[in-house]
DNA sequence: TCTGCCATAGGGCAGTTGCCTTATTTAGGA
DNA sequence: TCCTAAATAAGGCAACTGCCCTATGGCAGA
């Protein structure tokens, strides 16, 4: 049994790229291929006997998230995957949204996204574990479908972000330096590092300035 | 360099299942085992120098959900991944509510659950198709569980209050007095009577658990 | 009336926090 | 290869915070 595959997406370099990963293998047909949504619909609309869609999102004329709504309202059988460079939080929520089955990325290697398609089409979702984590944190914190304009670049390291985590408990710099095994003084200067990226001045502000832009 | 491990379930003879999966990945070293979340915050609390806990969710006294919201809170730099039989909607959502960095079952197989541990180390969530899918349709659909039994009356005065919304914008206790025209010592003794209704001890908890229960 | 509760106010103390300076080591990018 | 960024660590200082004490006046309900 071969898995009928679409592949949408307005660069067509990166249409040949996603048909050579899925070349490896035999059960793979691709049997459309689009540059935007509306594209897509057309095709569909002639044959939807598809069982796949590696949908990118930013596209022309009609893009990811809002083809994915009209596919699913229309052929809601056909699972969708969005295969997009792109994994801010507002992309990965609206696609979930509008009814996506998976978020992959495009780095992702071929044995992944094949897995990535055999697991969605038996019943799961396909999702790299960063996304997963994301979409944990969404579901913990749903507030915060808004911050269109707010697109300031805020870039922590891992560490400052881990510290973060621990401020954002109530934890004191010398329970976080235990945590952590680290000197409270190098925990007091992640924490000044931290502050002068958010740009606040307390331990409340970075808290919440934090969680607004869901970096915890 | 190695990855610290514990593992919590009842069941002797499953902890030993997950030893014997984990046997095979040499930079595995299973550091704690307990039958409880109350045998391994002892266990924590000599050492705590800990990568990723798997847990299972039913458990005689202290269950895996309140133990992950325990350990979360006092070690959040510990990794926890949930590890149990049952994937219904209402453990996976407490799971993540309560701060789970993945959730997987139980008859996982050892790759599976060696590649989940280093996914979550690497900062990802482990998480297979059918949970992934589970919280994607949370996320659609946002079943608001409200806990019936956690109905505990918490009344605080209407200056209680007023002082508090201030100390949710991360006002210092002078600026606090200045904006209600109060002396600081009389702003201290307010915080000092709300720390006490809510039972906490900092202004971010306080904030915290203030809008948490839509106080502010 | 008396007993709570609230609001007001002051003092003290130990510990924490915010901000400053300096310095070494390591890892990754140009 | 050099240079930057990150992570590590230490010292000092003024201010803030959390927690303890006491004290006064008003107001509501038993």
């Amino acid at each position: 049994m071969s898995l009928k595959v679409a592949i949408v997406d307005d660069n067509s370099f990166l249409i040949h790229a996603i048909k050579e990963k899925l070349s490896f293998f035999e059960d793979i047909v691709i049997k459309h291929t689009a540059l935007n949504g509306s594209e897509l619909l057309t095709k569909l609309e002639e044959n939807h006997n598809l069982d796949v869609i590696l949908m990118d999102i930013e596209m022309p004329v009609l893009n990811g998230i809002e083809s994915t709504q009209m596919v699913k309202q229309k052929y809601p059988q056909i699972k969708i995957i969005m295969l997009t460079a792109f994994d801010n939080d507002e992309n990965i929520f609206n696609a979930i949204k509008a009814g996506a089955d998976g978020y992959l990325l495009k780095e992702i290697n071929p044995e992944d996204l094949y897995n990535g398609i055999k697991e969605t089409l038996n019943g799961g979702a396909a999702m790299n574990p960063s996304i997963a984590l994301k979409t944990l944190k969404l579901l913990r914190n749903p507030i915060d479908i808004q911050n269109p304009c707010d697109k300031e670049e805020i870039s922590l390291s891992k560490r400052e972000v881990e510290v973060l985590e621990q401020l954002s408990k109530g934890l004191s710099y010398t329970a976080i330096a235990e945590n952590l095994f680290l000197s409270p003084s190098t925990v007091r200067k992640h924490i000044e590092n931290i502050y002068k990226k958010l740009q606040v001045h307390s331990k409340m502000e970075a808290v919440q300035k934090a969680k607004n832009h869901n970096i915890i």
